[in-house]
DNA sequence: TATGAATGAGCATTCATTCAT
DNA sequence: AATGAATGAATGCTCATTCAT
């Protein structure tokens, strides 16, 4: 009998293996060749496991986004004031240099979507942008149940996303600090949005 | 200095004359010999008054932006409300057929900034914000002024153009609608910012 | 011998099976994935029963010349004239939309034959040739016993073969209408080749 | 000023020092890089006088066609009898090591015509025919004119045309000798189309 | 007997920029 | 000042066939 191989898990271990060589050479600057390089494969196999070069990529940065998604997940959930819960929400993509290079891709994914977008690409943003809606969604609404923040608070969470999304673009086109410009922003919408009566 | 002049002179024509295939082909569809071709100059003349390709794109941004920074310095001064001048500043880039085609180039050329930026594309989009900056700071200081917007207000300018930054990218990246976006972004937020006594 | 049988059988399963989407897709356009997965076995199993893809082509083109030859032997024994006989042994390859297809096919075997003929693949066209000519050789001589041809017509067998050919590839490299030509060559040749004392 | 070349010039220039290679490799088996570098220049250079491969391949084979038409044109004005012309006419392809070279490549260019052929090929095949068609119908013309051949004959130019194609593929196909066939159908023709009144 | 996972060679084409004239 | 001929690097994808199980 023919073997068997559990085709989503080889597509998953041919994603995973590629991480590293995407995050260090980037979307376009990545070739099939290293790919298949590096996964310790033929360039047909490839093939056989992902569509096109876009489908690899796509895989990838799933799994980065899964990643950021647990990451926002466990900013809901921490002892935190909501003030605090939002600044995570926003600098988290700031964070540390494994970040740093991960929204580099992610930018990159960005601009291609910005240019050249397929279809795929636009459903899989707005499924992105969906989650992250819903979770900030949920941080504002912990807030205003625990008295942090004034019912109002609560419709702005679509013009947030975009704001985090203008800042991805910004800290490269206009070497844009992340976090003061979250800083300053929180800090003037807090006194904005925060309940009168204090807590 | 006549000659300077002169150069001067021949570099706008070019970059003119260039300004209706732009638009039509976008950056990276647009090739030097189309360029120099409706230019009615040789391959090698476009080199006498550009350092390169980008160059030229750079030089017709930047009238789209002189084009626009006028259309938002007239919003300052109309007779309509603060609510009303913010929404059209948003809303001015969605506004025609003609916004909507420069604004495609102008998406073009970020996701190239996102990506490739050289120093001068830095530069030039520092100076891009600061500008905009300016101004959205004289409507919210207008509307504080006029006692319809409370004062704290003034703080947001920064936070409201990567905001509107972060629309350019989603109009596109995921389908949304501007419009719609401006609109229930500033209903939530006047509700915050608008000065209590009413004017 | 039962297994042989079987064997045989089976092959002749798999070629059958296919020659629905070799009409559709064409030679080259044909992959062993297609076919495995029309015959309803793994890819593995065709290579049990044929050499390798070509082999495969060859036993449906060998199907479809048998079914030419059968056609072009009720020509020689329908009771119509040797000219008409001589029309329908070439113009039956135009006839309909069926044989336009199996013609397709078999034109781009041809082209295959031409350039990377191999060793069966001239056998396989020595052998049809024979077949061909020899029914043609049967008209004639039918035509020369009932006196209708001159006996020298019974030396053009083999040129008139070549004819047939050059027709197959003129329909599609010059356009040509092959009944048209067909009808006006044999025109001419009857003037020539009709036995002098009428029938 | 800038250097002003003769397009014409180096175009043919290019082609005919792509002959050899061309005709040592073949069609498919020839790249763009051999092209180039038997040329003496870059790749992009090849691009700036033909529009693809093809077009190349083109051009040289138009000149083997050319060649070939002038030698055709020498038969007509030959001293000898039209049958002699006419085993010219078809044997002059099958003639020396060189012709046989030439033959090859035209053989492939046929093959290709017959499955891929562009609007471009079909139409050059066209013009082709046109040529040898008209000067097989002088030769022919000659012939009745010479009291060597029944008025007949004039009707038969097309079909014979159409042989010679046949002859053309069936030397690959099925190894035919070429002169062979050529001696026989001439022999067997001539028994009919000769003039009854010996010259 | 049947299978299906793995393979890997091979190639046309574009276009920004230069620099000799 | 103006020109335009020349350049050359760089890469995704297909599919017939094999052979371990």
């Amino acid at each position: 009998m023919a073997i068997i191989v559990d085709k989503e898990k080889k597509r998953s271990d041919i994603a995973c293996s590629c991480m590293d060589i995407l995050l260090q050479y980037g979307i376009k600057n990545l070739t099939i060749s290293q790919i298949a390089k590096t996964a310790g494969v033929g360039k047909g196999t490839i093939y056989e496991y992902f569509e096109n070069k876009e489908d690899i990529v796509f895989e990838i940065i799933t799994m980065f986004i899964a990643v950021h998604e647990k990451k926002l997940f466990e900013i809901i959930n921490q002892n935190i004031s909501t003030k605090e819960k939002m600044f995570h929400f926003f600098s988290i993509l700031f964070d540390d240099e494994n970040s740093h290079t991960q929204l580099n891709i992610y930018r990159e994914f960005l601009a291609i979507s910005m240019t050249n977008g397929t279809r795929e690409m636009i459903d899989f943003n707005i499924a992105c942008r969906e989650k992250f809606t819903g979770i900030l969604d949920q941080i504002i609404k912990d807030g205003i149940d625990n008295n942090e923040l004034r019912e109002e608070a609560q419709d702005l969470s679509s013009a947030l996303i975009t704001f985090k999304l203008g800042l991805i673009v910004e800290t490269h086109t206009v070497s844009l600090d992340a976090k003061d410009e979250i800083s300053r922003f929180l800090e003037a919408l807090f006194t904005l949005i925060e309940s009168k009566e204090e807590k």
